[in-house]
DNA sequence: ATCCAGGAGGCCC
DNA sequence: GGGCCTCATGGA
C-alpha cells in the first residue's frame, strides 16, 4: 500500500479520457491493468491510495501516470477568448497523458476504428481474457505479440474485432518478426515514428498519432477523430489554434473528454465520416 | 429499429 | 493530392 497527495490527478477522469481501456471502476476505486500487474486505486480524502509498495509505485506508476509533469502551466497557455478551451481544462481537471506500453496501445488503437469507447473495451478484454495471463484470478494481462502472431481466426473473432482482424493479425505478425521494432521505435523523430507505424496495413494517421501521444508521449501530436473534427470544425473555424501545436495533444484530450462526457450539440454541423 | 462509433484502404480522377 | 465507397459489430 502506498499512499500519497496528488495535484492535477483524477483515475476517474483518466479512466474516461478515451486513451486506454483497461483502467476500470470497481468496488470503491478502480482497477489499473498494465505491463502486466494490477494496480487498484482509491481516493482517501485529499490523497490517494495505491495497491502496491513504493518502490513498484516510483519504478512503475510514476512514470506511467506522468507524475513528474506539471498540468497547471496548461492553463497559462488558454488563448485570451478561447472560452472552450478554459471550460474543457476545467472541467477535464485531472486528466493525464499516460505513458502506456506501446505494443498495447497499437493494438488497441487499431480496434479503435469506427468503434465507440465502450465497444472497444469490451474487445480488449475479451482479447486478454482469450489469450493473456491470468494475473491474480479474476484479471488478464494484454497478450503479447507472440501469442497474437499465432492466434487462431476463430477466437480473434469471437472478440469483435470485425474487419479489423488481419489488421490486428499483420501488427502482431510483424511485431513478432521484428519488422516493426517497438523498443527502438521510441528514438525516432516524431514524423518517423508516424511513418513507420503507418507503415502497417490498418494504421493510418489517427491511430498512429494516438499511440505516439499515448504511448511514446509526443505531446505535440494532435490526433484527430470524429468529435475533434466537429470541435475544429464547430469552435476553432476548421483549424486548430498554432498557439496551441507544441502540446496540442494534451489541449486535445481536454476538449475529447469535455465534448464526449457533456455530450455537446454540434448545431447544424453536418460533417460525418 | 436505426444510427453511431477515438478510421482506413481502395478506387477514381 | 482530394472526393466517394465500403468495411463488421457492439451499444444506445
Amino acid at each position: 500500500m502506498y499512499e500519497t497527495e496528488l495535484k492535477n490527478f483524477s483515475i476517474a477522469k483518466i479512466a474516461d479520457s478515451g486513451q486506454c481501456f483497461r483502467i476500470l471502476p470497481e468496488g470503491t476505486g478502480y482497477v489499473v491493468i498494465a505491463f502486466g500487474k494490477v494496480l487498484r486505486v482509491t481516493s482517501a480524502g485529499s490523497s490517494y491510495r495505491f495497491s502496491c509498495d513504493e518502490q513498484e509505485f516510483k519504478n512503475i506508476w510514476f512514470k506511467y501516470f506522468d507524475l513528474d509533469c506539471d498540468y497547471e502551466k496548461y492553463k497559462d497557455v488558454i488563448l485570451p477568448h478561447d472560452d472552450f478551451l478554459k471550460e474543457a481544462i476545467h472541467f477535464g481537471d485531472g486528466i493525464r497523458i499516460l505513458k502506456q506500453d506501446p505494443w498495447e496501445s497499437l493494438i488497441s488503437f487499431i480496434i479503435s476504428q469506427r468503434k465507440s469507447v465502450k465497444a472497444i473495451r469490451t474487445s480488449i478484454s475479451r482479447l486478454s481474457h482469450l489469450y493473456g495471463k491470468n494475473i491474480d484470478g479474476t484479471h488478464f494481462s494484454f497478450p503479447g505479440h507472440e501469442i497474437l502472431a499465432k492466434a487462431d481466426e476463430a477466437g480473434l473473432r469471437s472478440c469483435g474485432l470485425g474487419y479489423r482482424l488481419p489488421y490486428v493479425l499483420d501488427a502482431a505478425r510483424s511485431v513478432d518478426i521484428g519488422y516493426i521494432d517497438l523498443k527502438n521505435l521510441g528514438k525516432l523523430e516524431t514524423s518517423d515514428l508516424l511513418k513507420k507505424l503507418m507503415e502497417l496495413n490498418g494504421v493510418g494517421i489517427k491511430v498512429a498519432s494516438c499511440v505516439a501521444l499515448f504511448a511514446f508521449h509526443r505531446l505535440e501530436v494532435l490526433p484527430i477523430d470524429i468529435w475533434m473534427k466537429r470541435i475544429i470544425e464547430t469552435r476553432y473555424g476548421g483549424h486548430f489554434p498554432r498557439e496551441y501545436l507544441p502540446f496540442a495533444g494534451v489541449l486535445q484530450q481536454y476538449m475529447y473528454y469535455y465534448a464526449r462526457l457533456k455530450n455537446l450539440s454540434w448545431q447544424a454541423f453536418d460533417y460525418q465520416n
